[in-house]
DNA sequence: GCTTGACCTAGAGCCGACTCTAGATCCTAG
DNA sequence: CTAGGATCTAGAGTCGGCTCTAGGTCAAGC
């Protein structure tokens, strides 16, 4: 039973984040976490396994495409305790439809893609042909607006 | 059986694909497109049915991630016409194999917010409440340095 | 004849998210 | 004592992908 507290220096926790030093100071900056690093002798951070849990929440939402503002109003919430669920909650939900939708979107590209591979393959291989369908067809262009957007929001009309 | 050749200006061609007029000019700047859009009087552009079916497939690639180099070696492949199948297919199979890792990221990354999403309904109606499984759990950072990455390659070692 | 609006080119500016640099501090090993 | 390496702060630089501006041309309508 020893180890009560993991203390990490800021290169252990870029090892084992995969977040470079330049980032984790960054983050810390930009108020991305739940508190500011406590820090050891000489002024230099130490991490514990609570700041690298949090980190590791944060690159899974920046993995699945959560801009820095709301991570920081995340970080936010978190910060100010219990109270705020619902708050976070609905945070938590939007970003999820976010991603919900992103997957859709991408399973729809992917389409195009699978059935560009299939002609190119048929091509090449004729006598193995099969008939291919993309299901979201190149013809025709779109007639709703297209609104493909790989990031968060609509930041402002053309 | 009139309209044999649609022609549109860059507005209209804005309109129906929901690119910007500059973003029009700058993917034609950069070579994305198959050939340079053809001119009327007093140079303006004059795109074709053909022109706005190359630009909705480069949406939709662009829609799945696939950066600008890489929609402009796809471009330069397909205006050197046919030969070249080999090298397309390569292309789209590794975007297609970029698209479906992208995918299966968001699908893990979907755990961990359905995971928040669960505690924090739970937090607000705890009646009601289930238990929540997050099959890519929070605890213990991953052992694999998390190469998560949402864009293509790695770019630069830190 | 003049205004309006869509178009042209070349190039500057912007935004997000880092990344890198400079110059200083501190600890450890030789 | 000193050299090396990790850390610190503040701020500049980078990159991708557009977006915007300036300054100019052209056709149509009043």
């Amino acid at each position: 039973m020893a180890e009560v507290t993991t203390s990490l220096s800021i290169g252990q926790v870029a090892e084992r984040t995969g977040l470079s030093v330049h980032a984790l100071r960054y983050y810390e900056h930009e108020g991305l976490l739940v508190n500011p690093v406590r820090r050891g002798p000489g002024g230099r951070r130490v991490y514990s396994q609570d700041d690298v849990d949090w980190l590791t929440v944060c690159i899974i939402l920046r993995a699945s495409g959560m801009p820095l503002p709301a991570l920081r109003r995340y970080a936010n919430l978190v910060r100010q305790g219990a109270g705020n669920e619902e708050e976070r909650l609905t945070l938590m939900r939007e970003h999820q439809a976010h991603v919900t939708t992103q997957i859709g979107k991408l399973a729809e590209c992917l389409d195009l893609i699978r059935f560009k591979v299939g002609v190119y393959e048929d091509l090449l291989d004729p006598d193995s042909a099969g008939d291919h369908q993309c299901h979201a067809p190149i013809p025709s262009a779109p007639a709703q607006p297209t609104e493909i957007r790989i990031g968060y929001a609509r930041v402002s009309g053309s």
